[in-house]
DNA sequence: AATTTGACGCGGT
DNA sequence: CACCGCGCCAAAT
């Protein structure tokens, strides 16, 4: 807990279960900095340059939005990836996201938990 | 060391 | 429905 908000976001990021999608806040919300979601982004934008697999295209914005997309070094990218998981995608937004939805700290795991 | 920025969230106008 | 501003906090410049 030191240091690296970012590795607690990259944590989380990583375990965001196949095609499941969950948002910023969310996240934020699980590391105790609610409203700080744009720390969230901030840390998912060093993802990109983070080894590893960090599905950072499983997060998206708490309206479902690929809000993000941009940063994916390719505008359909995201979608193609998220679709690809069976996560359909409609004008940049996630279809069913309150389904898809997944809420780490009501579906994050013990060893998942101990992981992070 | 200070200022800007940012892949958000939410309420207000 | 569109636009605005504020909060939140760390990293980058």
């Amino acid at each position: 807990m030191t240091t690296n908000f970012f590795d607690r976001v990259y944590a989380i990021t990583r375990h965001i279960p196949y095609g499941r999608v969950t948002s910023y806040g969310a996240i934020a919300k699980y590391l105790g900095a609610p409203g700080s979601a744009r720390m969230v982004g901030w840390a998912l934008n060093a993802t990109k340059s983070h080894p590893g697999s960090i599905h950072a295209h499983r997060v998206v914005n708490r309206q479902g939005m690929l809000t993000g997309k941009n940063h994916f070094g390719g505008l359909e990218m995201m979608c193609e990836l998220l679709e690809s998981e069976g996560v359909k995608i409609k004008n940049d937004r996630v279809q069913d996201f309150e389904t898809l939805f997944w809420d780490p700290a009501r579906e994050l795991t013990i060893e998942e938990f101990l992981a992070l």
